[in-house]
DNA sequence: TATGAATGAGAATTCATTCAT
DNA sequence: TATGAATGAATTCTCATTCAT
């Protein structure tokens, strides 16, 4: 009998492993030959789970999305207070920055090169449900919550170009202090 | 005696056109051919000004170095308030903001195909420059100029990325209310 | 199983295959697409099995080389005398004549287009390579041996460049006639 | 008024110093604006003087033909035996040995790229302008002279390819005492 | 006459994709 | 299902040649 859940795993491990290599390199500067031979498997066997080399990124794409959109589901801690939460969240990306930076290299290769029957709008599907999963999990306000992921996005970008300088700890503290500060502030009568 | 050019002068013209060209479909997804026709010359006129595809990138990076720190010397009034200035500067980027997305997007270009002979590490320069003129023209410490830029970078690179996601000028008063906030506080004494 | 192809006997056919076409037209002459016609194989094959364009001709070469060397080892005849070998050897130059001037022309090819980190003295070697071989087969001395060879190749550019202006027969006796009047003259006493 | 003369005296010294990089580098691989860099002229220029690429092998192929008879019937002195013509035909192939081997690889230059409207068959002309000034000058048979002709030959393409293999010197002794043992052998009485 | 900027056909090479085994 | 040899269109780059100045 035909594995099939074993086929869909493999495909998922195929992804990942490739998921760093277009971050670094980018999707048109990766070969299939590289890919391939990252995996461990041949180019035909490649062609086997994806249809294209386009495919790859496009399923990678995808799979990200859905998996992060799990992960972040149960993360938080009904009991948190705002600021705790934020705390959290915070060490949340430090711990994995390196991930977030990739993913945001990832996402450009993505905007650059999906074709239009792609279905939907993802790459806006993709943003507001970080945007809104970070409105909920800390309870901010929206317009907050956009902020603090527009300014993450940043500085992502940042440590990755430009590593020598920022401190991310700097940074992060600061952020943390002004959402605090903005956080207090509003809820502050009159 | 062979037709008068400024060499310089025309190269310069050839990168400024190029430049849009490689932010939006990427360095390796730009052919020469293509770069030629948008610029209206022959693939062998490009190498008559570039020793290589890759040449075109340096010295398109290194251009908008040095003409974006002429520019931004002098932008600035010297009687302006904090809050004036900073009010000018995010006007500046504002209008300027195709621009600085296309920026931040060959950057990320330039940053995955440098090559290790390129003298120094002319991103963290690049970055470098960004950051102090930011703190200078405005005036702010150098880690809210740091943080102001970082956001910034994400703003730029949201917009173009999700560009129904946010409203840039609600983005916009929000990071001038935050900057001003810390001014203020800052300065106040107690 | 991918189609089982024997690598390196199917690289010696095809290195084979553009030997003369190396030899008249010149390596520079010869386009990777000539040469792919000649084979009855596309570009891309040819860049399985070979480097580069440098590569087919440095191969070729190392496999003229080896081949050579085992073809001349078998050759000669133990019990025959100096005349009789040298006889035999003429013989042989004569009817693989076609050969060895295309011989003659690949290694000026080799010689000019040859890199540096090709693996020592390759040339010298091949060179050296022949001489001894005449030098034992005929049982000449190395002097004498050096000589022949230095005519033979002087015949094999005269046939190919000016087809019309000597008769290789004549010529073969002549030679024939003078080594063997050397030998005769110098094994007599006094 | 024009200089006419001019003009062909620096046709002239234009082909004389490509000389050598066709030999060295061969035709193919010499480019217009190597020979013009080399010249010291523009490529402009050199089109002034030569109808394309191809032109300026041929007629430098042609002017060392012209040049070549003129310098070769001066050289020899009425008054000398056969072995001393001999002798000092040998010296004088000595001293221009770079030269030869020189002029020797551009005759296969010209063998391969010569179009067949060139007037008649220049390169048959060419050897057989040789074999009889070499017959005539030094007095030998004309299958003697051919002989030496050959080897001669033999002798510039080994010491050009393999130049530690053999000792130009032993090599010319050699041949001289062989000519000189079938001058004499041939010219005594039965 | 002299220049060298401009041209574009054609070169070597790469690489996504196919398919016989 | 898995392989990797084979393909050939497309790419970057070169270079003989032209021509406006």
């Amino acid at each position: 009998m035909p594995k099939i859940v074993d086929h869909d795993q493999h495909r998922e491990e195929l992804l990942n492993s490739c998921f760093t290599l277009f971050a670094t390199k980018g999707f048109a500067d990766v070969t299939i030959r590289e890919i391939a031979d990252e995996l461990g498997v041949s180019t035909g066997t490649l062609y086997h789970y994806f249809h294209s080399k386009q495919g790859i990124l496009e399923q990678m794409f995808q799979m990200v999305n859905v998996r992060d959109v799990n992960q972040a589901l149960t993360m938080m801690d009904e009991s948190l207070s705002k600021i705790e939460r934020l705390k959290r969240f915070l060490v949340f990306v430090r711990e994995r920055r390196e991930y977030f930076q990739n993913l945001l290299l990832i996402t450009i290769e993505y905007f650059r090169h999906r074709t239009m029957d792609d279905a939907g709008d993802v790459l806006q599907d993709f943003a507001d449900f970080y945007r809104r999963a970070m409105a909920e999990n800390i309870q901010l306000p929206q317009e907050l919550a956009d902020f603090l992921f527009i300014y993450l996005n940043g500085l992502m970008y940042h440590v990755r170009l430009f590593p020598r300088s920022v401190e991310i700890d700097d940074q992060l503290r600061l952020i943390e202090n002004m959402i605090e500060c903005m956080i207090t502030s509003s809820s502050k009568p009159g």
